[in-house]
DNA sequence: GCGGCAATGTACGCAAGCGTACGGATGAAA
DNA sequence: TTTCATCCGTACGCTTGCGTACATTGCCGC
């Protein structure tokens, strides 16, 4: 049984390493930058500029959230920790979306955990503040839940896919997702971390991943993985990268657009 | 490459047959069950009884619904079919739950289909009707929140279970939850429909069922299976029902309780 | 520039599950 | 009672991925 090793690091954020924040812009994160005046006008105000570092863990599973993220530029996957220490990727989630859905979906917690799983900024708001404007049942609340929706065919997919495909297959459409998520074709992340989200052996990754350096697809060193060639990528990726895609662009076009 | 053979049938259902409905009462629906008498008074008059046929589709992949579904006495799986034909379930939903979340969620579609597991009776409400109950922001659209982040907890811990449990710890899991759905012990339900959910072979479940029956934990035969050690058959699931369970029971306790 | 550690490479036996094939059993229909 | 389709049992070779162990390689700090 493979032991996950997963760096717990807990909130709040240490304020004091005399970090060089980059300038507010929380339109980075696309749920935002596609708010109407009004919506904007009450939440930007409160939204707290805070630095993601890799393997810290937002929120622990049954633990009631202060907080909801907006990444800018980091990805958080959500994943299942077992009994018996291993893991599994449920869902990831960058630019596109909001981590802590159910502050307003009214469960409070999940049995989940939220790591950060590359580094970068995201913006926070209180989570009082979030469910009051998603009681306005105006656009924000439009706008949550049909990430949510895409949030969820996103997992249904993961369990399809765990379900059916192999490791190399599962390699591309987790590297494609994450690609999609980061401004560059660069991921930073070693072959140990992905075998965790992947759930599967660190061996197991070593191997898929060399096949596609091979082929010419990436090319990757020391936790370095740089995309080479995308449309190979793609061909190589199961259907259940496509599927996701297809329907995060049908969710939410505007979001997706660029 | 195992290839599913699912029963393809249409709606709208065959009302030619005389079939004897039994009484009216959507209360057998636990999510009806709990609205409170404004809610009730406004859907109640237009929820329609339909029968719900073993392995009739209640929805294909993209296809918009005319209507939502609350389960009777039935059950109805949502599963995912691979272009290749091969299918893995991704939740089901029985009588603690609504058929046709996407349609509140603002999607109208999702990328999976909807069979009936375990034939019975559902209540159908007309999309439009819902759609107006929910906008209203009251009980119904806090239910029903609620009641989609279990779905998506089901739905996560399935792509963890898929990921890491054997198939005999999976059939536990999965008989569980289906008897949870239930009213008696008794499930209808052969083991080739079963390896199609749980997205295996059909030889697979037999040899997990078998060991099962050899240790009398359940008794079945063409079809007919009947768990005859419910705690036995708990311990030898994974942590993967218990995990799902402990989530409705705490997200839903009016619904889950009895 | 050199030790040390993290990251990656490789190898080997093993178990689970797949694809395939076919035989036996059981219940329903004729 | 016989027929027949459905459902279930079993077997065998094969592939994938796991668990384990250990070797190598490159980066970073001293």
């Amino acid at each position: 049984m493979s032991l996950a090793v997963i760096v717990v690091s807990h909130l709040p954020l240490p304020l004091k390493d005399h970090l060089i924040l980059p300038a507010h812009q929380p339109q980075q994160n696309r749920l935002l930058a596609v708010l109407p005046e009004a919506e904007r006008g009450r939440l930007f105000p409160h939204l707290e500029q805070v630095p993601m570092k890799l393997g810290h863990v937002l929120y622990e599973p049954g633990v009631a959230l202060q907080h909801v993220y907006f990444p800018a530029d980091s990805i958080v996957s959500l994943l299942y920790v077992m009994e018996n220490g291993a893991s599994a990727e449920i869902a990831v989630v960058g630019k596109e979306g909001i981590v802590g859905i159910s502050l307003f979906m009214g469960g409070e917690t999940t049995p989940s955990r939220a790591v950060v799983q590359s580094a970068g900024y995201a913006y926070r708001l209180p989570a009082p503040l979030l469910k009051e404007e998603f009681g306005r049942s105006g656009a924000v609340q439009h706008l949550l839940l049909r990430y949510t929706q895409a949030l969820l065919t996103q997992m249904a997919q993961t369990a399809v896919c765990n379900r059916h495909h192999s490791v190399e297959q599962q390699l591309c459409r987790w590297l494609l997702l994450s690609l999609d998520r980061l401004s560059d074709n660069n991921l930073t992340m070693t072959q140990e971390l992905i075998a965790n989200m992947l759930g599967v052996r660190r061996e197991g990754v070593t191997e898929a991943a060399g096949k596609l350096q091979t082929a010419g697809l990436i090319s990757y060193s020391r936790g370095k993985i740089i995309v080479l060639d995308r449309p190979r990528l793609e061909k190589k990726a199961c259907e259940c990268y496509a599927v996701v895609k297809t329907e995060f662009d049908r969710l939410l076009p505007d979001i997706m657009a660029n």
